[in-house]
DNA sequence: AGGTTAATTAACTTTTTGGTTTATTGCAGC
DNA sequence: GCTGCAATAAACCAAAAAGTTAATTAACCT
């Protein structure tokens, strides 16, 4: 799966965009991070799975405990590929103003 | 499903993804939309529907043709969700700044 | 060594997703 | 009133997601 699509899918889920949150306070291990949750440690354990395997998240191991950190990029990346359709919603979406963009944009970006 | 979560997974697609690149050029007909995949028709039906339901498109009738525009709203909502995250990759996070922010925050708006 | 805690793995279930093919609806134009 | 085109609906399938419980690994502690 082509990384945009890995960070919004791992996105799409409330339990993991509250982790995220979570995490945006610094660092928590696993126990902690389920706390919140009504839902077994494995099932959270998976989420975290998924966020890693995203670039969302990466772990660290202290003795017994593997605590989770919030890593930038695959954010970042989400913000640029958005930025892109920002006109829509400041310039009440002119179409052919936006066409216009559209059509300079594409010579020198992808399409995705 | 909250609007949030439909949004992103409604995204999380690059089909979608490039659907909704095309509309941001301008409207366009289920059948213009689904010229560039190799796909069914009635697949690009479904994503069309996935996307409506998430109210990312909406649709007209003109005759026989359905033509589907880009909506602003839920694009913005996803902008103004990932803004929160900014100070990560943009200050090189510096972990406890982050964390007095976040508190900050927290205190006048929801945890999503 | 034995027990406790942190976390993951395994096996399994249910629901959702993304696609197919075939059939149906609705409108247009001769 | 047929024929043809745009689009959706129905029925089906395979694979992935999100959860469960039970078992396992790994590290610490006394």
């Amino acid at each position: 799966m082509d990384p945009l699509s890995s960070t919004l899918s791992a996105l799409a889920d409330p339990t993991r965009r509250a982790i995220i949150a979570r995490l945006a306070a610094g660092e928590a291990t696993v126990n902690e991070l389920a706390a919140p949750f009504d839902m077994s440690l494995p099932a959270v354990s998976k989420h975290l799975k998924v966020l890693e395997r995203a670039g969302l998240i990466s772990r660290g191991r202290n003795a017994q405990w593997r605590p989770c950190r919030l890593e930038a990029a695959p954010l970042k990346g989400i913000a640029d590929w958005i930025e892109r359709y920002r006109d829509f919603w400041t310039h009440g979406f002119d179409r052919l103003d936006s066409y216009l963009d559209e059509l300079q944009r594409n010579e020198k970006s992808d399409h995705e």
